[in-house]
Formats: structure tokens, sequence, C-alpha cells
DNA sequence: AATGAATGAGGTTTCATTCAT
DNA sequence: GATGAATGAAACCTCATTCAT
């Protein structure tokens, strides 16, 4: 269950192996139902090592959830950079999404783990990537629209409430898609490309709401 | 902050009462954070009683989902069954959904609890009634298909994809809607149709994945 | 080691009981050096009996100090109350706090416990007791003092002086007196007067500080 | 925040500058209050070359407390050593105690802190210097009496008593005079000798307890 | 002369749950 | 039909102290 021979690591290999246990057993089971001494014992060491080097279980999510969310939200963010135009740069997105998952699992469990507990410093920390994610739907949508437009309050509402949309549709095939493991990740990717960027691209033509 | 009379109800009288106070309860900060002694503390009763009406906490919380659970199928269904074209019909369940919401949040809170333990019996049950919702998708989509279509399947997989993403962007507008609560029910249920429609109608059309 | 029939106690007796167990113990060794293990072994229960009718440690020490610093100021207050002049008041005082010691041992050591941490509640509702305690030297200092007297500031910053450094003096040979233990309460009363009464009757009579 | 040229000094250079930092620290917050690891950052320096000097968290704090100690003893013998009469000796005593308060807070706080753990060696070091202390107090009384007088018991535990008082009065007034600090170190001793010197002079006199 | 890495042991507190009446 | 009293089990966190270099 540990890594037997319990030799004495540099400070910064060390933090490495347990943000790695740690990170597994969150993306597993979840923030709340994860204890201090299974990643101590899971990475076989000790609690207070643990809180020496990362203060308390907060922090020591915010940590694993970080490094999972700065590599997906850079690698969405190369990918919508490389796009020709706004189109291509949603489905680029897209695509590097579901990409990003199948690579590594784990860090769409952790970065959207649904048990975390409302109004710590944790969701907070989330929040931040979330929103960074729904801004590349946002700009997708933006990008095509006249710029006259962009500025009237309802037109931002009205993108706001799409870019949610489609993060929230996102998450939820992802984690179908997760679940039942049937399909390869670009098939993800083209099913849900293709039922929002129609909505998307009527949307960045013209006004809908009467 | 109790029911002050501590009279002696009825089996069913009691029951219903005690499931008000933990609904509200669960509905304002979650399940975990719910514990059972402010239950009891806001039911004006005692815990033995809770645990000789419901069994346990997860038994109780999911008597309250329950309830709500069949409160906004019913509603959903009800809209749905009464349009009269599949598209329509469509519309009419988003309608219906955000006007449950509005009418009860709390019923949506509990029903969309994201701090549900996971693995435990509630989310599995909480899960019956969101396939409930998404199949109303579902059908929506496939009643504008070809009836030698629906069996194949690639369909059935494009169809579940396609009906996750939607209630995934219902779920996730809905919560944006009801926390910044700028517009109205009618309005966010405009917003998300204007976003998902346009890809399920070209989805019924024909066929878009090779 | 505790009271081995584990009955079940009425909330009031209980809490009598883990008073007068956790008084034993923190008298004994001190505020911090205690555990609520050992208090609740001690008291033949669980500990979280314990923080179900206490809350937490500081409110259980408080309890247990209020219990004994009630009693105390009682004592002293009885007692110079049936005085017939000032001075007898202040031997009549003194006299009264050396025999409640005599009495409660344990009160004492609580009341005056120096191993409190810094800071808490604790420190300050212990100090309201020896303010309390201060103000009965005040009194008799301030008795035997022309009126117009009293209210210039130096006299009072002079009149806290003197009670402060009584109260000091009565704690220290309190604690000599408890700790060698080869006197009586009324031999230890004794001592004490004679130190300190001359000053104080001097002070009573006239200016002292120029 | 840490001395940060963290140069290698000789070992004794090494130990003055740990045990200022140390004592600093003791001082603000009490024994109990401090961690090693505090001590170890504040002097610029690693824990193992803290017990590396001093062994251990008490004996490094007996260091601390013996420097201010020896300090402290000798200041007020000095003076009571100059003095020409016992009269004046003990007002010279009490005069050198309130200064050196005043040129060294710190060292106060470290001596007659209130929050050391009972029954530690700690303690016991302290209460050499603390009996020290009362020692001057009683050869202030002493020191007026008939010889034949000095070697009866009652006398003895008279004169124990006397000098307990004093020097618990003498604390008392010094906590109250650091924490208001209204007056100079001058008036608080003429304070205290006013409250407290004519119970000495009259028992140095004659009987007083039948 | 000094360090970075690591631990043993224990402390307070919480919570779902049951016993006995 | 309902209660007051009580518990088992575990969670998070801290701190003085040592090992290996």
């Amino acid at each position: 269950m540990a890594s037997s021979p319990r030799s004495r690591l540099s400070r910064e290999d060390r933090m490495e192996q347990m943000l790695d246990r740690a990170h597994n057993l969150f993306a597993e089971r979840g923030y709340a139902a994860v204890t201090m001494d299974e990643i101590a014992a899971e990475a076989g060491i000790t609690k207070p090592l643990i809180y020496n080097y990362f203060g308390n279980k907060e922090q020591l999510y915010i940590a694993c959830m970080e490094r999972s969310g700065d590599a997906l939200v850079e690698s969405i963010s190369g990918a919508v950079a490389d796009a020709e135009d706004p189109s291509a740069a949603f489905e680029a997105g897209v695509r590097a999404f579901f990409e990003f998952l199948d690579t590594d699992r784990d860090a769409w469990a952790v970065l959207f783990d649904e048990t975390l507990p409302h109004g710590g410093e944790v969701i907070e920390r989330v929040s931040v990537y979330r929103r960074q994610l729904r801004d590349f739907a946002a700009q997708s949508t933006l990008a095509g629209m006249p710029g006259k437009l962009r500025d009237r309050e309802s037109v931002r509402t009205e993108v706001e409430a799409a870019s949610t949309a489609v993060l929230g549709a996102a998450e939820a095939v992802a984690r179908w898609w997760l679940q039942t493991g049937s399909i390869t990740a670009s098939e993800a990717a083209d099913l849900l490309i293709a039922t929002v960027e129609p909505g998307l691209r009527s949307r960045a033509l013209g006004s809908s709401t009467p």
C-alpha cells in the first residue's frame, strides 16, 4: 500500500511524491472522504511531514488542484491560440479539453470534485479555473460578434449564460464519457461540439432574445 | 427556531414536518454540513425520533430528495405531455424546469447538491432523477428522427451524449441564474434554449459523426 | 481510577460529578497538564459527554473556577459585611479567606492556577474574581479615609497599589502556607494581618506620598 | 525577522545570541506558548543546533532565566550591601528591584512567568531565585531583632511568613505597575514600601502573635 | 559547526448513532 | 409515541525531539 523503502528524499522530490499520492486519493474518493492519515500511509511517511510541507488539508488539496488546473488551462489556451479563426478556436479548445482529460483522468476529478465543502478556500480557488474555462467559451461567442453589440448589458448577460451553459455541457459530457468510457476522446469532443456549436454560432450572428 | 408546541402528532404529520425542516437545512448548507443534532433542534424533536422514522441520515436525505424529485419530474413531464410537437415539447420542458426552480429553490438545491458523498446510496438515488431528466432531453432529440435510425448503436450513444450535454448545460445555467438572480426564470429558459436547441435540431435532422 | 458503576445519572448530577473530578485534576496539575481523556476516565464516562455538557475545555475549567470563585467571594463578603468597623472588616475578610482555603484547598489552586494560558477567555474570567478580592482590600483602605481625599487621582492610584500589594501578599502567604502546612489557618491569617495592616492603617490616616 | 548573516560563530557567541532571542520570545508569550520552531526561526538557525547546545526546551528556558535571575539578585544584593542600616537596606533593595524591572522588563517576565508547568525542573530552578529574593526581605526583618529571639521556632516561622508576604506584594505591585505603566519605577517602589514597611518595622520591634 | 528530513505521541473536537426508560 | 443520557470511532492538527549527513 505504501512505497516501502522509506528513504530520505529531497524536499522537492518528497513534495512531488506527496502531491502524486494525494492527487490520486483525492481523485478517487473526493476531498472529504480522504484522510490525512491515508495520504501519509500511501506516501510512506508520517502525517507531520505533510503538515510541515503543506500546512493543512485544504492547502494540500489546493496544491494538487493547481497543478492540474494550470496544466489544463495551458493546454486549452495553447490550442485556442494556435487556431486560425474563432470557430476553429472553439473546436480546438474543446478537443484540447477532452484530450487533456484522456491523458490525466485524475486531474479532472480533482478540478471538478463535487464534494468540496461550500464556503471554504478550496472552492474559491477551484472557481478561478472554472471561470477561466468559461472565458474560453465566452471568447468564442464574442469573437463572431459585431463590436458595437458587445458592450450592451443584455449581450453581456447573454454571453455569460451561453458560456456557462457550454461549460456545464462540457463537464457533464466529460463525466459521462469518463464513466462509460466507450468512445474516444476525439469522439466525445465531436459530440459536444455538435451539440453546442450551432447555438453559439447562431448567437454570434445576431440577436436572439425578443 | 423550533415549532414550539411540541404536541403529539400522527406519524404522518410528524414525518412531514420533519421532512420540511430537514429539507430546508439540507438545501441551505448541503448534506455534509448539516448535522442530525441541528435537524432535531430545528424540528423541535429529539434525534432518536428521527432515527425511529427514517433509519439514518442517508435515508432522511433520500426522503427529502424524492419529494422534490417527484415534483420536478412530474412538473416537466406534464409540460412535455401537453406539448403539440417535439420541438415545442423541449421548450416546454425547459420552461417547466426553470419555473419549478423559481417556485421551489430548496428543491433544486437538494436535488443537485454537489457535496453528496461519492459512492453512497444517496448519490445513486439522485442519479435516478437525473437520468429521468436526461431522458426528457433524449426524447426531444429522438422524436425528430426517422425510426430506423434510432436503434443503431452509434445513434444511441450520440443521443445519450447530447442529452447529457443538455442536462449539464441546464444545471449550470440554473446554478448561475440562482446565484446572480438578475433575470427572470423565463429569460433564463430562453437563454438555455437559444444555446442548445440549434444543436439538438440539427442532430435530429441528420447524421453528424462519420 | 474511575467510579466503576457507570450508571445513568440525571443531567444535573452528572454535571456536578464531572465538575468535581475535573476540579480535582485541575487543582492537582494545572490547566494545561490535564487532558480531557483523563477527566473522562476519572469520571467514568466518555469524552463526548463532557463536550456535550460543557462545550470545550476552557468552558469546563471556567465552570470549575466559578464554583470556587463564587464561594470564596461570598464567604469573604459575608465576613466583611458582618464586621463592625473597617479595621475589623479587613481582619474578618482575611480570616475568611484563609478559612475558606483551609476548607477547600482545591478551590484555591483552580482560582489561582498559574499555568493558565495568556490571552484566553479563562484568564479573563479568573481576573474578575481577583479584582473582586482586590476590591475588598481597597474598601478597607478607603474606609478610614476622609471623604474629600478619596476622589483625588493620586489617592486612587495609591489605593489601587496598596490593595494590589495586599492581595499579592495574601496569595503568596496562602501558597506558602498550603505548601508547608505547619500552622493553622488562623495563625496564617494573623501573620498576614500583622504584616500588612500597619501599612494600611498608616495610609488610611494621612497622605504618604509627597 | 532573523539575523540574516548566518555566519559561523564561536560556540559562546552563538549561545549568547540564541539566548537573546529565546529570552525575548519567552518574555513576550510565556514558556508554554513558545515553540522550538519559533525560537530557531527567530535566531536564524536550525532546531538541532539548539538541542545541541542546550539539550531541551526546559534547559534552554533555565539558561534564559538564570541570566536574568543572577542579574536581579546581584543588583539587589549590591544595593542592600551598600545601605547603612537595615531599614535603609530594605528600601534600597525594593528600589533596586523596581529599577531593575524598569531597565529590563523581559528579565522580569521570564523570572516570574506564571505559565511555567507545575512540577518540572524549571519551576524548581525559578524558586531558587524567588527564595533568594525572599531572603533579602527576611534579612531586613531579622536585622532589627534581638539575637536571642531569632532562634525561636515561632519567630523563624513568623519571619518566613512576613518575607513571603513582602515578596508576594512586590511581585503583585510589579505586575500591576508594568501593566498599567502610569507611574515611575521610583513611585512604584514608594507605594510598595509605604504599604509593607510599617508591618515589617513593628514586627522587628516586638512579638505580635501570642 | 550545522543542517534538512523526519517522527512518536498525543491533544482537542465532532458526529452519527444507540440504550434504557 | 418519544426522550434524556451516553458512546465509538475517527478526524485534523501540533510539538518536542532525533537521525543521517
